[in-house]
RNA sequence: GGGCCUGUAGCUUAGUCAGGUAGAGCGACGGGCUUUUAACCCGUCGGCCGCGGGUUCGAAUCCCGUCAGGCCCGCCA
């Protein structure tokens, strides 16, 4: 079964409508591990509806969080903001200054991520966090928490084995210059909480108002409540022994609500570079990997892993991998056919069944019209030595890829695989490299045989007719004329042209690259 | 210091929750496609399931210990 599946039939034993949801703070752009988050929660809640369960999918934006500190992409003018709430802060310019017409700092970031999930087809609904307390919705959980204040303190530090300070209030009201850093509670009088700010002014916040929040931990465990969250996966820094998730249990249930089951998911690593960071400049966005590969194969890479296990994700030869791994599932998976397997087989196939149903764009489509039918390797190697897209088609042709024209699906992918070829995230060692002189590499294993073959090639060069097809023709022809086997002579070309014993179809490589490039090439050579 | 995850064929891994003769892909090797070599098709090779104990008729799977690697505990998913 797959993760998810096992995940919706945990949580009907307990409630028949599941409420799924995601949390992130917007505090600069979004990384392709977001989409870990996001798609966790809503799978998980796919699968729900496809036990039969109702279920809705929120993602929570913590717009209410303040600016912790100033960002590389910020310019210093924004040392005035730490602290305010990102809902409440300008966007920054091209040159990171604050923009005063433009969009709140949360909205600006978080647009175009919307824009990336749409694209890979969820549809989640928006709950932005600053808005939930501006309606007042937090006030009666802030009640709650203020007057069992001890009791949070007591759970907070037993539990984490952090210290709270003396002053430890479980409200951050804001100040008098729109900074929740510094601002001391005095006394509490529902519904305001009366503070002194760091510049010593002294006022007071409605909590039935977006005047202050709760800290992080109580936050947390006040929205599964509010929200009736029954299922919220959180990242590994929330899950460790002591961290939020272990103290928001106990506080959701202090301040009157069922907390949803702890469920932790790993890291996506980009390989070799250690976890995600926007400030290490460690970091690929959706929109970015979504220029690569088609977004179902971006929905698989998180559908395929199971949630306790960290993804390495990189663009190169593991993305590649992963989309062909893609491909062979759906051909593998035509039939429902389980007869004749043993039970791990079963249980395989019926996993990688689920993970390709939850792969799909829109839930309940067949896997199968995603079918490309051409592996993203073969297709790398044609979209390198054809620059022409009919070239590519006809070829696939002549492969008995495809029978007639390509399919939307295919014309989307060539154009996303150039984009890939063409940008900074190609893998090296999948890159057709055409040597303009031979490689001393080459040299030592090309033997006299194969010379012979290649002078007798350079000499009748000029009789053969420059396209693809007569190229073959031409290389068999001198093949026979010398004497030598067909397997020698396309070994040398692939030495002299590519400097490694074989390759993809080397007529193809010869028509493109053109007669002068190829005379010139040999004539240097011997 | 506390905790989590991982260790299975050269590489990437499935199978671990519900114990029952170790599966797959890539690579390598061989063959076919009698016009092709990183297309496509077929086949072969390859695994003391990190190590040591225990439970069991039976353990990759459960329990204890141990080694190794990665990661989280400053609200960065």
């Amino acid at each position: 079964m797959h993760w998810a599946h096992h995940a919706a039939q945990k949580l009907s034993e307990n409630n028949a409508s599941q409420v799924c949801a995601s949390g992130i703070t917007p505090s600069g752009d979004f990384h392709i591990g977001h989409i870990r988050e996001i798609l966790t929660a809503e799978m998980i809640h796919r699968a729900c509806l496809d036990i039969g369960l109702e279920s809705k999918y929120i993602f929570i934006v913590d717009s209410m969080d303040p600016l912790r500190r100033v960002y590389d992409f910020l310019s210093p003018s924004y040392e005035k903001y730490i602290g305010t709430p990102l809902a409440f802060i300008p966007a920054p310019d091209k040159n990171g200054d604050p923009d005063k017409n433009g969009k709140s700092y949360a909205e600006y970031f978080l647009n175009p991520f919307l824009e990336s999930l749409k694209k890979i087809g969820v549809f989640p609904e928006i709950v932005m966090n600053h808005q939930v307390y501006a309606d007042g919705r937090f006030a009666e959980k802030i009640d709650a928490a203020i007057i069992q204040k001890e009791h949070i303190r007591e759970i907070i530090e037993n539990i984490s084995g952090r210290e709270l300070q003396d002053d430890w209030f479980p409200y951050s009201p804001i100040g008098s210059d729109g900074s929740m850093d510094g601002v001391k509670v005095t006394r509490y009088e529902k519904p305001y909480v009366y503070w002194t700010d760091r510049l010593g002014i002294e006022g007071k916040s409605n909590i039935m108002k977006a005047e202050g929040k709760l800290p992080w931990r109580i936050d947390w465990a006040a929205r599964w409540g509010i929200h009736a969250i029954t299922s919220e996966p959180a990242g590994k820094d929330h899950g460790s022994a002591g961290g939020s998730y272990d103290t928001g249990i106990p506080i959701c249930k202090l301040l009157g609500s069922e907390p949803p089951k702890k469920m932790v998911y790993e890291w996506i690593q980009l390989k070799g570079m250690g976890p995600m960071s926007s400030s290490k400049g460690v970091t690929i966005g959706p929109v970015e990997a979504l220029n690569l590969v088609p977004p179902e194969i971006l929905r698989y890479v998180i559908a395929r892993s199971k949630v306790n296990r960290h993804i390495d994700f990189d663009t190169g030869a593991t993305l590649f991998d992963t989309a062909d791994e893609y491909e062979r599932l759906l051909s593998e998976t035509t039939t429902d056919e389980i007869d004749g397997l043993t039970r791990r087989q079963k249980i395989a196939k019926e996993t990688n069944i689920g993970a390709l149903n939850l792969s799909q764009i829109n839930r309940g489509e067949n896997p199968q019209e995603s079918f490309g039918g051409v592996s993203f390797r073969h297709l790398s190697l044609l979209a390198q030595i054809k620059s022409k897209d009919e070239d590519v088609w006809k070829s696939l042709k002549n492969s008995g890829h495809i029978d007639n024209n390509p399919n939307k699906i295919l014309i989307e992918r060539l154009e996303r695989m150039r984009h890939w070829i063409d940008g900074p995230h190609f893998p090296e060692n999948s890159k057709i490299v055409i040597h303009k002189t031979i490689t001393a590499e080459a040299v030592k294993n090309i033997n006299s045989n194969q010379i012979e073959f290649i002078i007798l090639f350079r000499k009748k060069i000029n009789d053969c007719a420059w396209n693809e097809k007569e190229i073959g023709n031409f290389i068999r022809s001198i093949s026979k004329e010398s004497g030598i086997s067909a397997k020698e002579c396309y070994a040398s070309l692939y030495w002299l042209m590519l400097g490694k014993h074989n390759g993809p179809r080397i007529a193809s490589i010869i028509s493109e690259v053109g007669i002068d490039h190829m005379t010139s090439l040999i004539d240097s050579s011997f």
